[in-house]
DNA sequence: AACCCGTGGAA
DNA sequence: TTTCCAAGGGT
């Protein structure tokens, strides 16, 4: 059971800085205006998924220009969906977005449900999420914690037990916190807080409305938290890329499987990136090799992508699925990072590209 | 529970 | 240059 007014203190400090320092972006409601659109705070929030703000803005503007409302993002292609997402990384998010779509366009009537738990049960929507959409957009009382909440409120309590094992310590630190009226400013405002002043490194205590409530700042380095175990070193992996170029000036692509790695996204055709030394390329063919392979970083290892180059009679087709695309057009390919620097490397040996 | 899943900016 | 890590979710 909360107890009632423990932490007051600390959030109606954070709302009262919040009032004047509020970041305006694009897809919060102007101050005063209670007219918070559920349809683009979960657009953002599932953009905003392990992703800064900086790189979601563009990609925010392009999604709700090209489908304003969650029912004409239900009514778009696939393809369509997943080439816009391109570039954006986490490409399991753009398919969920997808299918919570359709379910809310289909399902619930083209409403998006306004309690946690509800929103919790659709696809791609996780305890942040449904908690972030619950308060922002609907008002209700919930406890958002994500990466920012979880170093303030660390920080706050100068909470030792290092992450992940720390998350249900703080948690219920952040639910004792958690005001019964603006949740959904409250989120935000340690949200901002935690972006602008109690960043990772170099924490701006000097200026943090929080500082005299802080148990890290009374230490002799707030940003030693939150406490993390030391990570695993990425293995490093290899790769095979093929680039096929026919006399009419197409290339041969295909889609990646719809789950995994760069899952449901065009793809160059490429071996998989495990062990095997040598793979056999896809046809016969005068083959040459780029002399720098296409290096990538991905989540859990790095990968040295090799690219093979051939130039292709008219009539040729390799085997298995795929499309001849026109080289004119290969930005609208809607290739993620790693085959979009593939491309751009392949195309200074193209015969065919004006 | 531990692992898989992208990308790019900052220091 | 390398390292860190961001409005996490799925399995």
């Amino acid at each position: 059971m909360r107890v009632e007014g423990t932490h007051t203190k600390i959030a109606s400090d954070l709302l009262a800085h919040y009032d004047v320092h509020a970041r305006r972006l694009p897809w919060r409601a102007p101050p005063g205006s209670n007219a918070a659109d559920p349809y683009r705070v979960w657009l953002s929030e599932v953009m905003l998924q392990q992703t800064t703000v900086a790189a979601v803005i563009p990609y925010f503007h392009a999604f709700t220009d090209r489908w304003p409302t969650v029912d004409a993002l239900a009514g778009a292609q696939d393809a369509d969906v997943m080439a816009a997402w391109a570039g954006l990384g986490y490409y399991a998010r753009a398919r969920n977005l997808l299918a919570c779509a359709r379910a809310v366009a289909g399902d619930l009537g083209g409403a998006f449900p306004a309690s946690e738990e509800r929103l919790r049960a659709l696809p791609g929507i996780g305890d942040y999420t449904a908690a972030a959409v619950a308060a922002i957009a609907f008002g209700q009382r919930a406890v958002v914690v994500d990466a920012n909440v979880e170093r303030v409120v660390a920080r706050l309590f100068a909470i030792e037990t290092p992450l992940p094992a720390a998350r249900p310590e703080i948690r219920a630190a952040a639910d004792r916190i958690t005001p019964d009226s603006r949740a959904g400013d409250f989120a935000q405002a340690m949200m901002d807080l935690g972006a602008t002043i109690c960043t990772p490194r170099n924490p701006a205590c000097g200026i943090c409305p929080l500082r005299d409530d802080c148990a890290a700042f009374r230490t002799a380095d707030p940003a030693a938290f939150p406490v993390r175990l030391a990570k695993k070193a990425k293995p490093h992996r290899t790769g095979h890329g093929w680039w096929m170029e026919r006399a009419d000036g197409h290339v041969w692509l295909v889609r990646r499987p719809g789950k995994g790695l760069l899952g449901g996204m065009r793809a160059l055709p490429s071996s998989d990136w495990s062990a095997a030394p040598d793979p056999a390329p896809p046809l016969e063919a005068r083959w040459t090799t780029l002399a720098d392979p296409v290096a990538h970083v991905f989540t859990h290892f790095s990968l040295s992508l090799t690219i093979h180059v051939a130039h292709l009679p008219p009539d040729v087709t390799p085997p298995g699925e795929g499309e001849w695309w026109p080289l004119e057009r290969l930005e609208e390919a809607g290739f993620p990072t790693l085959f979009r620097r593939a491309a751009q490397a392949a195309m200074k040996e193209s015969r065919y590209h004006a």
